[in-house]
DNA sequence: CCACGATAATTACTCAGACAATTAGGTTAA
DNA sequence: TTAACCTAATTGTCTGAGTAATTATCGTGG
């Protein structure tokens, strides 16, 4: 039997102290499911209840409440009268939500979950380069262009670069014109972003990716499905080659 | 300039009409999540302001904000204080959440979110095969096989045949053993579901889905990559066929 | 004519407290 | 053992007030 978890008793509140655009129920919603995907609550526990723990937080019932809906709408918890809320199973999380992301990389990130993302954009990503090659528009194609100039020029080291990086991926599947791929954009930034900040963090940027990616825009301007796919999945293997040596010392 | 727009004014409530477990505030959310994947509400479109908006559907203040909450955390609206709340645009939606799913599917589904939804598939779920099949282990197999076996009894004409051919293709990508991959899972299903549910429309069954379904379990029991994926291949390509069929004519 | 800063109006946000509805879990009766 | 019932605990819903944030407006200065 999970016993009923008490918080660790901290306070929010200090409103300027969150971002603009940032309410009450927004911070509360945030300490709960980075609380959560650390680990801190466990999937079956059982929260304290809203009035004691909207009072341990200090604030009101309303706020609380809200923050949770918040939570259960993204699969992370279930609330029913008298039983009160409690950690769903893992496997009804919905970890692809950007917000989700955020937290599962607030904390120290699972190297096991990292690796699931990579799995994922190994599958994903060299199908959409494929599909994009055979639907791209001409803007899109002028996005993609955009988004590898702007890489060439500020590399990866700047947080400019990094965005350029996010862009031409996202700019791929966007050209799929597939809406259920689109809605994937976030997770793959989110190894993306990985990506580069484990090397960052490393100081070993062995690899110049620019030549990557631009095979794969080649391949993408010249309808070549095929050689998309295949650029793509060298691409993707390569990151996951780089991440994984960034990993283990 | 969208101008805000007012709901059709009918009433919620009828506590007894939502099945056990719903609350009042996941009837709204229902309500509107509906609305806005039917279209009735435009990306960019405000709606009318809590009070007036919780008035014209007889529910409290409360109650139609933890509606909105959950929709804001699902990414189909945002709220801020002097601008109301509004709808995001398409590209913003979690389509892939489980309950957004729903609402898509609720009113008449739209062709190419089907055809993107089965896009979806063909890419992941034959390598989430290749992946089953070099990591299966024998309780995951079990249950494939426990699935498969119910989905030959019952066939896929009544629920308890659907919720095996459900059961069978999440045993899959669960014997993954890959997080990203499995929340999947329920988008998945989703396609599987309507599959069977157009077929069912048409009145034509007119493959028997049993054989593709075993021969990649066969493949995922000798641990053949290669052969698992090629069979699951095999397997959307023909589910797609079929879907495509049925919503022709 | 344009840019910028104070100001006002609008809207969502937060709060407090009460009551209702639901349900898990124990109790009793068949 | 099983089923129906009761109770208590918890979330759910409501009201009404007041606060805070954001946008738009207007005036002022360049």
């Amino acid at each position: 039997m999970s016993k009923t978890k008490s918080p660790a008793v901290p306070i929010e509140r200090e409103r300027q102290a969150r971002g603009t655009g940032r309410r009450l129920y927004g911070a509360i919603a945030n300490k709960l499911g980075a609380a959560i995907l650390s680990g801190e609550y466990q999937p079956g526990d059982v929260l304290s209840g809203e009035v004691v723990f909207s009072e341990q937080l200090d604030v009101s019932r309303t706020a609380y409440r809200e923050a949770i809906q918040a939570l259960a709408a993204k699969g992370l918890v279930e609330s029913r009268p008298k039983a009160g809320t409690r950690v769903l199973p893992r496997s009804r999380w919905n970890l692809l939500d950007p917000e989700v992301l955020g937290w599962a990389f607030a904390g120290q990130p699972d190297i096991g979950f990292i690796r699931s993302l990579f799995e994922l954009r190994a599958i994903v990503e060299p199908a959409a380069a494929a599909l994009a090659a055979e639907r791209r528009d001409n803007a899109a194609l002028d996005t993609m262009r955009d988004a590898l100039a702007r890489m060439t020029r500020h590399t990866l080291a700047t947080e400019a670069g990094r965005t350029a990086d996010r862009d031409f991926h996202s700019a791929i599947l966007h050209a799929t014109g597939n809406d259920a791929l689109i809605v994937l954009n976030a997770s793959i930034c989110a190894a993306v972003n990985w990506t580069t900040q484990f090397k960052q963090r490393q100081r070993t940027l062995p690899r110049n990716p620019i030549p990557d990616h631009r095979r794969v825009f080649v391949a993408i301007a010249d309808r070549d499905p095929a050689a998309a796919s295949e650029a793509m999945r060298v691409l993707v293997e390569l990151a996951l080659e780089d991440t994984r040596q960034a990993m283990q010392p």
